[in-house]
DNA sequence: TTATTGTATTACAATATTATAATATTCTTG
DNA sequence: CAAGAATATTATAATATTGTAATACAATAA
């Protein structure tokens, strides 16, 4: 009975899935954007970022207004940006205690990947900052 | 540069992203389980559930242990379920607004429609109540 | 050891998602 | 109205995800 729910739910988080359209929802934190800046910014197609903001809107996660020829696009929840920080939180968390690990077991042998992690873990830092959730 | 960022967000949401994986974790938001009872539970296929269980802990959102012949899942982050809690939340708020429209604008002729957001509406309710995160 | 129980893995067909390319639509300007 | 700019839609081929069925593996019991 109730399985529709969590189809809904799966559904809504499905729409978040996507690297491109993270960066969307990411772009549109700080206010509404136009079209044509998402093209310019995350250097993508055209078509592809209408069809990323259409599968944004269907789960009505955005919602958009013409403006001439322009189309601005805004977030309807912010909700969604703590969706968002809340997964930086735990990722930080899971590279962190990794590079725990791989530090107390293999202080050289492994040092290419401890790097790795050390990049990515900076870059995750940087990305808590906008609106950390924490 | 930063794009594997998005890449592990996406993959983390993908993980999530799925009915039977979401009723899996509801089930381990008061305790661990064993996968039999998931099996038994959610009425899934064993290797269904395996694979599902997989998926999980692959993106290290759930862990296990052995326990005999059985193995016991747990919820590594519980973050997941604020996260869970939140979506709950914005489908919520969704549907209601859906129903207010259709409330305002015609009162018989899509009552069909507005029942059918009522029961989700109600169940949303439910669903929150668990872990609300409001 | 063999048999049994509980899980995991693999194979595979069906379905869904994705990026690209091509076309269509909408709005503005002339 | 025609032309151009911005966006949306459609078609399609490549890839990914999914559920089922079959098989493999691990722990215990006999």
């Amino acid at each position: 009975m109730e399985e529709r729910l969590y189809q809904m739910k799966a559904d809504f988080l499905k729409a978040l899935a996507h690297p491109s359209r993270i960066r969307i929802l990411e772009h549109l934190r700080a206010e509404e954007r136009c079209v044509c800046r998402f093209i310019e910014d995350l250097d993508l197609e055209q078509s592809n970022v209408s069809q990323h903001l259409a599968v944004l809107k269907k789960q009505e996660i955005v919602s958009s207004r013409k403006e001439g020829t322009n189309v601005i696009y805004k977030v309807n929840h912010p909700e969604v940006f703590e969706i968002l920080d809340m997964i930086n939180e735990v990722l930080y968390t899971q590279v962190n205690s990794a590079m725990d690990l791989l530090k107390t077991s293999k202080k050289t042998e492994k040092g290419e990947r401890v790097n790795e992690n050390k990049s990515i873990r900076a870059g995750l830092r940087q990305l808590c900052e906008p609106g950390s959730a924490g």
